[in-house]
DNA sequence: CTGAAAGCGCTTACAG
DNA sequence: CTGAAAGCGCTTACAG
């Protein structure tokens, strides 16, 4: 099974290598018997296009890259970046493209990752995944005018194109949701790690300015998004005995969990609890926690749609896409206090817009 | 910034387009004073090599492919697939490789995902996560001689280059660990999805015959590696009646907890529970939960260090790498019978080889 | 509608 | 040790 070239395929079907390009690249224009000739040659020999040829030619490599920073350690504990990446690939299948993936795992790698990115020719575009507050990436591929979608918010996300879950709206809903069934100390563990995080505690301080309640500082706990974290920051917690705690990560919402376990205190009986993000596994184990789903899988297929219309010189209208997300209402917060027989166990989705 | 080629550079530097190629590619023979001198323009122009260029005059790409079957579900739900992909990523790294990330949402895409691949020149070779039985991409790689490493096994596991962990060992000391803990009524829950499926089984099996016991039949069940599928499977199981339980994988694990939560049976004192594959934040958050820790990230880094041996014509000897996996011994699963004190929420390792 | 030809930016024998 | 030249397999104006 040797490889063709578009001159062999030719060359059997009679016909320059021109026409069998333009034949094999669906170029309208051809003698219908013509085309159907190379056609039955292309299908009986199986010939393939080299697509590097291709690219070099056309200068258009039809490969977009997915660039995931060292910032993001959660790429093991969190299904997030599997959720995306999938939406990412359906983006990328429905388009035609191929997608290279850029895992950077240390600083150093970012450089060399950068380098072999930038200038080579090898992806037309990229889509980065980087909610970190420093990013590294974004002022290189803007100063090498690198097509780009940006995934999540950063402090130049008002220069470039991207796509993110509404997670002010979303802190919003689930710290309202506390707030109207009555709860009066209702803690949150939050983090200043990145943008979202920032995102997730003006959600939850409009939810209290909305209630003319006025934010207890010693209810506000941090992480970093890990399961750790969430451990700790609740023990830290629990002495200021909230009645209630946000925890703006699901990974974080289960290590808050076991530090009530630990601590005798029930759910949501003595305490209420939100999470965030619907993490699959984890919180099905934990058909209690009420927690914001948000719609990842579809903001990659949306960063690649976004991507592919920059490329076409058609770029969208507007610099952002923001995703609605929903409130999913559970048992564990304060079902009982609500409406025990209707809610308990059952999945209540509360509209964005309220 | 314009994009420099070789021949400008060659210019700046008043040498030839094949001097510049050779300072670039390190080519050892050049005058000192040339390389310096060319390094320098190199340097100060910023000057980077056409990757499309250099992959079609050179016959090399150094891409390679990881291809994720459709039926791979479990993608969302089991951090299986992000460590892999994080040891291959790593891998990649390291041998400066560019990685194309291929996954495959349905059938039609098979078909599509093979074509774009195959006889392309985009990917030097690849790295295949199919456990199905069925494996539709592999004898196609058979026939068009794309070079590639298997993980995990198949029917074909004898025919290629592959890397796996032991999931036979693994299974055989997880059942051993409960037999040998006195359990009379060991249930497993199972799956004939898949070749590792198998392999589990197997290993079930082998620690029955060792201690001279025989399964019954009604205390196997079957799911499909889904949360789900666990609980439904447990459920099944309950009225059978067994002591003990083997699952085969942690995500349905946690189903099964779920199923002996609602049954009112307590773990470790109405039934102990041993899972498979340690699912990073769902078991942490389960301390309870006895597993199988299996080097998932290390699998793909293999994968993609053996690839690379076979691409540079130095294969390695043995056709398999079947890495080690360990028994990590929590509380669940009849620490109370063994000594409460010790074991009870440590961390024990058994090494593999007993 | 089709072909001859230039060109994409590199690598790599081949001379010297 | 270095350069001129052929070649990798395509695309794409340009003629006709």
């Amino acid at each position: 099974m040797k490889k063709l070239t578009l001159e062999e395929v030719g060359k059997l079907a009679g016909v320059s290598r021109a026409t069998v390009s333009r034949v094999v690249n669906g170029y309208p224009h051809i003698r219908p018997e013509i085309r159907e000739r190379v056609q039955r040659v292309i299908d009986e020999t199986g010939y393939r296009p080299n697509l590097l040829a291709r690219s070099l030619a056309s200068d258009r490599s039809n490969i977009i890259g997915l660039v995931i920073p060292s910032g993001a350690q959660a790429v093991f504990t969190d299904p997030y970046f599997p959720c995306l990446t999938q939406g990412i690939a359906r983006g990328v299948n429905t388009n035609n493209l191929t997608l290279a993936l850029f895992m950077v795992h240390s600083e150093q790698e970012e450089e060399r990752t950068i380098l072999s990115i930038l200038g080579t020719g090898l992806v037309d575009g990229l889509i980065v995944t980087s909610d970190n507050k420093g990013d590294v990436f974004i002022p290189e591929l803007l100063k090498h005018d690198m097509p780009f979608v940006q995934i999540g918010r950063s402090l130049y996300s008002n220069q470039v194109y991207r796509v993110d879950t509404d997670n002010v709206t979303g802190s919003y809903l689930a710290t309202k949701h506390l707030l109207s069934l009555g709860y009066q100390r209702i803690a949150t563990i939050a983090t200043n790690r990145n943008c979202s995080g920032d995102d997730r505690f003006t959600g939850y301080a409009n939810a209290f300015a909305e209630y003319g309640r006025t934010i207890d500082r010693r209810l506000v706990a941090y992480g970093d998004y890990g399961l750790e974290s969430g451990y700790h920051a609740m023990r830290q917690l629990i002495p200021q005995r909230p009645d209630a705690v946000f925890v703006t990560s699901d990974t974080m919402a289960l290590g808050a969990l076991r530090a009530l376990q630990e601590a005798q205190l029930r759910v949501p009986d003595d305490i209420a609890i939100v999470g965030y993000d619907d993490l699959p596994p984890a919180v099905q184990a934990n058909p209690q926690l009420t927690t914001i789903r948000q719609p990842i899988e579809q903001t990659g297929f949306l960063a690649v749609a976004t991507l592919v219309k920059i490329l076409s010189g058609e770029p969208p209208e507007s610099h952002e896409i923001v995703l609605p997300v929903e409130l999913v209402v559970r048992a564990s917060c304060g079902a009982v206090r609500m409406n025990a027989v209707e809610t308990a166990g059952q999945t209540v989705s509360y509209p964005v817009n309220p």
